[in-house]
DNA sequence: CACATAAGCGGACTGCGGTCCACTTGTGGC
DNA sequence: GCCACAAGTGGACCGCAGTCCGCTTATGTG
């Protein structure tokens, strides 16, 4: 059980280590971006970077991870959009309306990397236990409350975010044929019920 | 792009065929239940049935099949109850009491099964894109129409499922800890949040 | 500059899910 | 009972994720 070295780990990581870090995701960018994130090999992506497939893993865990580094950058800017960002997203407006406008932002980032999320959460277990999603429900909860919602928020800010998995929306889309108009206004009902009082 | 043979394609399966899936069935479950379903591989399952390996992708078409082959009877009993059972999980009893004793069904029988349900829902695309899922929308979403409410029903009735996923309840039971009733509790209250009028 | 050593490297290897296809067998028609 | 043939079988085979471990190299210390 040892230490995965992340990039944010100031602690040092070798020169030559960081070079193959960017190699390897400028490698594995340029395949997804040329045969979608299903059909890029971990092997392929080494093959590219010119590097043996052990430091693939070694740099980023499994597949999973590579697909989350690869994701990392847009989250962050998405995830600044509605934690310090301008309102209504941002702080500044009245809470129902900050989450109206989350939910929003939220589909239409999910749409925009679906294939990648998908990869990023093929197994079960680790979809929830998840910085990324750990942020989006402490948001929402925060929103709930300031809103003056009661009750336990906690799980009620979970059942919220059950609406924005990226795997339900690519299928209510491309299964069910559902447009993104419907899926945004369906959020906004949603919360007005919700938060209803 | 062949049909896999189901269990319930009545247009006859021959008696060997009928006879290695019943042995599958049982290899399979005894395997499941003595070393947890995630331990257990299909190979595994061909060996202790005395069969080929093929035989098993012949019969259940992937693991994920093979699963839910081995839900498949809990699953139809705990549909049953919902469906044609007595009151208030069944048909007589008020709709949002219904929709209330449904979520506390579904979180129970999902808990008894978690590990089963984890397996057979491993592929995010497969996940909402099954039999299961879609009897459970419908249901919801007619008890929320009997209801009165209002709006876009079969989008709030997939919202309210989110609450009821595996995964999800998995990881609020065993990351973070939370107990069933308070599962249960934060149901009933996400209901009368979302039927209130 | 030389050295010690921890960090990094890479590719052979393993295990598993899933496919393929040449061979066998149950079945319904005669 | 026999025959034709669709249905079924099984195990060799494939591709890919992930591990292992002996070798290489960057680094900071004296």
């Amino acid at each position: 059980m040892r230490g995965l070295p992340l990039a944010d780990e100031r602690h040092q990581e070798r020169a030559d280590a960081a070079r193959n870090r960017m190699r390897l995701l400028e490698a594995a960018s340029r395949l997804v971006a040329e045969r979608g994130a299903e059909h890029v090999t971990m092997e392929a992506v080494a093959v590219a970077a010119s590097v043996g497939k052990g430091t693939v893993f070694r740099r980023f865990g499994d597949r999973v991870g590579l697909m989350r580094a690869l994701l990392d950058h847009a989250e962050r800017e998405y995830q600044e959009t509605f934690l310090s960002g301008p309102p209504p997203l941002g702080p500044g407006a009245p809470a129902v309306e900050r989450l109206e406008a989350f939910g929003v932002a939220t589909l239409r980032h999910l749409m925009k990397y679906t294939d990648l999320y998908l990869e990023a959460e093929q197994c079960s277990k680790r979809r929830y236990a998840v910085p990324a999603r750990a942020v989006r429900v402490t948001h929402v909860a925060v929103l709930l409350r300031e809103a003056g919602v009661t009750g336990d928020i906690e799980l009620l800010a979970e059942a919220l975010l059950g609406y924005l998995d990226t795997a339900l929306i690519d299928y209510l889309r491309s299964e069910r044929n559902l447009s993104a108009e419907r899926l945004e206004v369906g959020w906004v009902e949603f919360v007005a019920r919700v938060t209803r009082r």
